[in-house]
DNA sequence: CTCGATCTTCAGCCATCTCACAGGAGATCC
DNA sequence: GGATCTCCTGTGAGATGGCTGAAGATCGAG
């Protein structure tokens, strides 16, 4: 998930009339690197794919013009964006059939309510395979622990560990952020669903089970900064 | 199913006058890496093959102003082409017996609804025939489970697995994704016919299956990724 | 048309996962 | 050393996801 630094920042565009999403979508992806556009409507999408060129776009399948579907007719029809992957967002219930049709090409979709940490995990796996670097593995290491983003394989040294989905984003997270401090509530916020309303010990308690998973088979990686929250890094040699 | 480095990637014409139908065989092939152009008429088709000058047509036999065949006929009679190879679109309702007369020079044919699956193998087969590395067979190995896409045959160390038409599809895909989680939505996707509509209970239901033909006679290959879906891979020797 | 093979749906079972609760352990401050 | 936080974790209820047997639908061959 580090960027290459070779290549220009991605752009990406976010269409979706609920401001409380494009809020918090763009900026967890400012805060990825990635060079973030709004738009709240499907005629600005179009407007904005032509003259902003994302190599993605997010886009929310109803839309108050528009549908997500007759945004990307339009593109193909008026030639423009040149066949941008997209990253549709639907509600759950309104999961659309033709959904799948659009699945095939690159493209992908969530239902809403998602984490952002999965949104974002997709959101690398489509810009990934747009840039063809397939050997540029989703490979993350810190110290002897590695992850796997593609096959969903965790391992200590030469010990796999087997997660549960909440384990494995709770975990990714961290490793994202090794040698970082990250608070309860920005775990809460990435990987936890944004409608997410319980109570913060569930963080707590899963702390606990990537602690007896992962750091029962060496030294520690996961730290709790009291009153601040954890950190996953390897040990030390020194400094 | 992976891109040959040396030779530059093939250009696919596509004709067929329902959007929907261009669509997504068109994503779907450029996906794997193909040039693709699309025709929505006849008369356009000729053009873009005179033009475009592609390896190999997907061509629509119900076009609104040539049949396939006419645009077949005034191919050789105009001496564009050179006896570019086709593959046929037709509905299942359709289905004439001229076409069958068709898969002896090297063309071949599928009765719609297809699944984007089988569409891509039989073009990949085409083109290699066409390339003339018959021998350079089809065939995919993961760990002691082998398959081969030209006989449809499949063998678990020297055991020979006998497998209906979807099992096999479904065996192939995971093949080609070994390694990787494929979610249960992508294998709708792809390996069932792209009208389909029903819920994602059959993937786990031929994944049933498969398990009860291939797992059963060694050591597990198809696991169970629960909340993401499903990874083929071969028993980890270490790492 | 009939039959058998294959595909699909339905429904129930089972295992696992998620998360609240609450008492205990440990850190921090005075 | 004691009071007071914060954090840890065992227990268990309820929800969810996945598996599979069985029956109905469909397809294709003869």
């Amino acid at each position: 998930m580090t960027n290459a630094a070779t290549s220009p920042s991605p752009r990406i565009l976010v269409v979706d009339d609920e401001r409380s999403i494009t809020d918090l979508v763009s900026m967890a992806l400012r805060y990825e690197g990635l060079q973030v556009e709004v738009a709240n409507a499907g005629r600005d999408a179009l407007e904005s794919i032509s003259r902003f060129r994302p190599q993605l776009v997010v886009l929310d399948v109803m839309l108050p013009d528009l549908t997500g579907f007759e945004v990307l007719e339009r593109m193909s029809r008026d030639g423009i964006g040149g066949r941008v992957p997209v990253l549709f967002l639907t509600a759950r219930d309104t999961l659309d059939d033709k959904l799948r049709g659009f699945t095939l090409g690159g493209d992908d979709y969530m239902t809403k309510p998602f984490s952002v940490e999965e949104l974002i995990v997709r959101i690398r796996a489509i810009l990934r395979r747009a840039n063809g670097d397939g050997a540029n593995s989703a490979r993350i290491v810190v110290g002897d622990l590695e992850l796997d983003e593609e096959s969903h394989e965790v391992y200590r040294g030469s010990a796999v560990i087997d997660l549960t989905p909440t384990e494995f984003k709770l975990l990714h997270y961290l490793m994202l952020n090794a040698g970082r401090v990250v608070s309860k509530s920005q775990i809460l916020d990435r990987v936890w669903n944004y409608d997410f309303d319980g109570n913060a010990n569930v963080v707590e308690i899963y702390i606990s089970y990537l602690r007896k998973k992962i750091d029962s088979l060496g030294s520690r990686l996961i730290h709790t900064v009291r009153g601040v929250g954890y950190s996953l890094r390897p040990p030390r040699q020194q400094q």
